[in-house]
DNA sequence: ACAATAGTTGACTAAATTAATAGGGTTTAG
DNA sequence: CTAAACCCTATTAATTTAGTCAACTATTGT
């Protein structure tokens, strides 16, 4: 598991997909201009959320994307998973060639951090993270002058769902 | 927080090193045998790891590198932030001259994961991690001719949990 | 004390991988 | 038929990774 701002860009384009998808298909065009990511760098990424069944496309005029399916079923591991491609961090290529116990030791160990990093990221879904941002944007509109700055126990409580 | 495959590279190097320091100084030409990493590259590694640390070195023959600290004070994330060093991933520089609600919804949200991922990597120290090794060590020259291969359906499934 | 040796340190360079951009092609509603 | 959208592929730019080389430092054997 890689972590990179690739990812990062997928799942902040993912939100703003989900915050808009109820008004139908949602323009690459329009994540791009929302979120200032470039339009052909999200050409790719949501090309590979398409192919991993993440995401649905609609070609032609009023079209866009729309999720494949429930935002519930779709966790932030799902979304890095797709746009950051394999990688096998061993040296002795994931199909153990190796020689001695010692060269055996990298493998094992990063396959089991990788597990838990993703055990963890599985068990954010997209859902909670556009209703936490829908509840902060709205909140935001109905007093605007206090510009709001959440402290650290509140941003753990957040994420955390 | 990135998450690359040189991290990986320190948190190996510096178990092996955990595994050997009790025998005195342990040298990176060993370490990089052992684990095939590059000397150079753990050079590197081991410069920022000195700078930031977490460990110390001892120079001439007979020198090499020693944990700084006690091994339950050294965290994953403490080798990861000493290799993979600043980074910010928000566009608006990590200080909020963001425009608009929107641009600052990548932010917020970055800075929340960040938090976590460290968070759990700050959890995992490398003492239990190198006792993880040894006794996994110990039960492997126990029974040397069994020598155990997983295939590739085990491997997908140990990955995916 | 002196040379040889084992080791770290830091600067620089080259190769490989990733990230990002650009520019065409394809589908479809109106 | 045309404009709005997705869809692909190639190219460029940036970053990471890896490797080289030449000091510098301390120990040890003589």
């Amino acid at each position: 598991m890689r972590l990179t701002t690739k990812g990062r860009f997928a799942v902040t384009a993912m939100i703003d997909l989900g915050m808009r998808q109820q008004r139908g298909p949602v323009t690459l065009a329009g994540i791009s201009e929302r979120q200032k990511i470039s339009l052909s760098y999200l050409e790719q990424l949501f090309g590979r959320l398409r192919r991993h069944g993440i995401v649905d496309s609609v070609r032609g005029p009023g079209g866009g994307y729309t999720m494949a399916r429930p935002m519930v079923e779709i966790s932030v591991a799902d979304i890095i998973r797709a746009v950051d491609e394999p990688i096998d961090a061993t040296q002795c290529g994931g199909l153990g060639n190796c020689h001695d116990g010692h060269e055996c030791m990298t493998h094992e160990l990063w396959i089991n951090l990788n597990e838990h990093i993703y055990r963890y990221l599985e068990g954010v879904d997209l859902a909670s993270l556009v209703e936490t941002q829908l509840s902060k944007q709205a909140e935001a509109g109905s007093r605007k002058d206090e510009r709001r700055v959440l402290g650290t126990a509140e941003l753990k409580a957040v994420v955390n769902g």
